[in-house]
Formats: structure tokens, sequence, C-alpha cells
DNA sequence: ACTCGGTGAGAACGGTCGTTCTCCGACTGG
DNA sequence: CCAGTCGGAGAACGACCGTTCTCACCGAGT
């Protein structure tokens, strides 16, 4: 095992282990346990716990944004392309082992305590609204629209995680199309 | 100080500290020197530290019900009273030492560890919702619009405690009033 | 005055964590 | 075949945590 299989190891490992049962929860031991990665060489690959938590995230943000394009980029109309962020967001929740966002997660956990952290999620969730807010002007529909959408879908991901249950996707959907006709003629 | 006293002491120096730094970063020594309470008299009042976590969250669920409560109901028709629950979160955003939400901070924390917490957190977002429900079914809106005004709630919260700024709640307020006006002729 | 239940301050205990060190076996180049 | 480097397994270390224990002290009842 090469040192580029070993650090993905350690990533999908760490990646799990963290969205499972939260960051402060999970010890080196137990990452070294799930990625078969020696802790010699993990603290080769990652100096700290925390170097390997911001690996993690961020290595999350690009995947996250990748399916998001993917997904609304996959949608003919610029309409269907606003609202196919929200089929996302369902067809995550539907997933058994959903437990939230890992950024609204991990800001909740370290936020305080790792201003890495923090800015690490600000920008993910920045990305996000850039990408919302290039949808929204793509749709000829008023710039505070993203904003709104933005609310939306990070108010369906803490309320799916909560409640258990998908639902809030289909509900932030609906909200979110009342809001792209209102804008139309409003 | 007898027992009624220390309880509060350490029910307020425990939410708090967190709320401040999250759940497992503080020490229950660090809840003995901000309350001034031993650690004896602690184990007495409560026989371990999630028992402390749970009154602290019951204690805060039943604080912000009522606080809910009274900024809704001092409006006067029932689109207002709607309304001021964003208001609400406005004024809440802007103060100083907003970190977000505690249950959901607490959810995302130990929703995965502990299932009473997970349980208190849910508890609380139904009985958020139940409000708004009777808020929606009192203006003569369709049922649905509470689930949505509930996404949009949560999503502020979150959305202004990652980005450091209460405009979240002007976004989800404009986005609720658009609502509640589509419903009416939809 | 003298017990005595209960208190506070803080040490102690067992466990876990992040990180480093030790030791040993395995591979490499000659 | 061998010296030397590397990596793996796991012990070791120091720090901290939740919880309990020790012990000296205080106030109430007799």
């Amino acid at each position: 095992m090469d040192h580029t299989a070993a650090e993905v190891r350690l990533l999908d490992a760490a990646d799990e282990l963290f969205y499972e049962r939260g960051i402060q929860a999970i010890g080196m031991d137990a990452i070294r346990q799930r990625s078969g990665v020696s802790l010699k060489r993990t603290y080769q690959l990652f100096p700290s716990k925390e170097h390997l938590v911001e690996a993690v995230l961020r290595r999350r943000d690009a995947a996250v944004r990748a399916e998001i394009s993917a997904y609304t980029s996959a949608r003919a109309t610029p309409n269907e392309r606003v609202l196919a962020v929200f089929d996302y967001l369902y067809d995550w929740f539907s997933q058994p082992d959903f437990r939230g966002c890992a950024f609204i997660n991990s800001f909740a956990e370290l936020g305080g305590a790792s201003a890495n952290v923090a800015e690490i999620v600000r920008a993910h969730k920045q990305a996000v609204a850039d990408h919302l807010a290039a949808l929204v002007a793509a749709a000829d529909r008023p710039a505070p629209l993203a904003a709104q959408l933005l609310v939306l879908a990070n108010g369906a991901m803490v309320t799916a995680a909560i409640v258990g249950s998908p639902e809030p996707a289909r509900d932030a959907r609906a909200a979110a199309q009342l809001l792209l006709e209102a804008k139309v003629t409003g």
C-alpha cells in the first residue's frame, strides 16, 4: 500500500466515522482500525487529528459540490435546475445512514473551538450559495431568491436529520417552487 | 445556598458553557468553577453529566417556547403573528454571543450517541412545529405551510450561525411572507 | 460541650485520548 | 548473504475526563 492509497483509505475511514458518530467521539485508534493504516503512517500523512479533520471536510466539500452540479446540470430548463437541488436533497435524505449535513454538524461541534473548521464550513456554504445564485440568475429571477433557497436547503438538512424523515426536502421544494413562481410576477 | 439555588446556578453555568463551547468540550470542573457548586453537590442533584445535559436542554426548551409565544402573541393580526417568529429570530441572531440553535448543535454533537438527547431535540422541534401549525391555522392558511415555515426557521438558525450574520432571518422572513401570500390564492 | 449528618475542597481512580516511542520483522541494494 | 532503512504492531506517555473518596469542618440537636 503506497502513500496515496493509505491517504485515500484514511480519508474514507475518517469521513465515515466522523459522519456516523461525530468528530470528538472518534479516536485515532478507531480510524486506524477501519482504515488499516498504522498510526505511524497516519501521522506521517496528517501531522495531527485536526489536519485529518480538515482534509476530510475539504474532500467532502469538493464531492458535494460536484454532486450538486451533476444533479442540476442534468435538467433541461432553468426552473427545473433550481428545483433539482431539492430532489438531490430528497435522494440524499432517503439514504439509511443519513445523519444530517457533515458541515453543519462539524460546525456545531467544533465551530466554537476551531477557527479552521469554521472557515471551511463557511466557505462550503458560500460555494453552495454561489451555485444557487448562478442558477437563480440563469432563471432570470431576482438575486435575493438565492439566499432564500440556501436557507431552505440548510433548513431541510437539519429538519430531516432531527425528525428522521426525508419529507422536509419535499416541503422545501414546494416552498422553493412557490417562491420561484411568486418572484416572476411579484 | 440551598438545593434549589444550587440547581439554578448549575443549570445556568452548564447552559452557558455548553452553548459557548459545545457539550463534550466542557468538563465537570469548568461547570463547578463557573457555578460555584461543589462536585459533591452537583452529583447529588444530577447523578451524571448526561442527566445535567438533559436538564439543561429541557429547561431551555421551556424558555424558548415561552419566548416565542410571547413574541407571536404580542402581534395583532394572524399574519403578523406568523411573521413575528422571524423577527424573534432576527433579534436572537443579533445578540453578540449567538452561536446557533442549542438543540440543533446538541443533536449534531450527540444525536448519534445519546438517544435521550436526540429525543429531547426532536420533541422541542415538534413543539415549535405545533406552535407554527396553530399560527398557520389561525391565519386560515393551508396546513403544509407550517412545515415550510419550520424548515425556514431551522435554516435561518444554521445559516446565520455559519455566516455570522443575522441576515438569514430577514431572508427567511421575506420567503415566509411570499408563501403566506401565495398560499391564500393558490 | 458533644456528637453527628452533611458539606466543601480537592485528591484519587480508572479510563480514554492524541501523540510518540520501542522493538521487531521485512524488504532493498550490493 | 548481509547492512541498513523502513513500516507495522502495540506499548508508553502525559493530559484530561467523569466520577468517587478522603478528610477536615460546620451547624443542629441534646
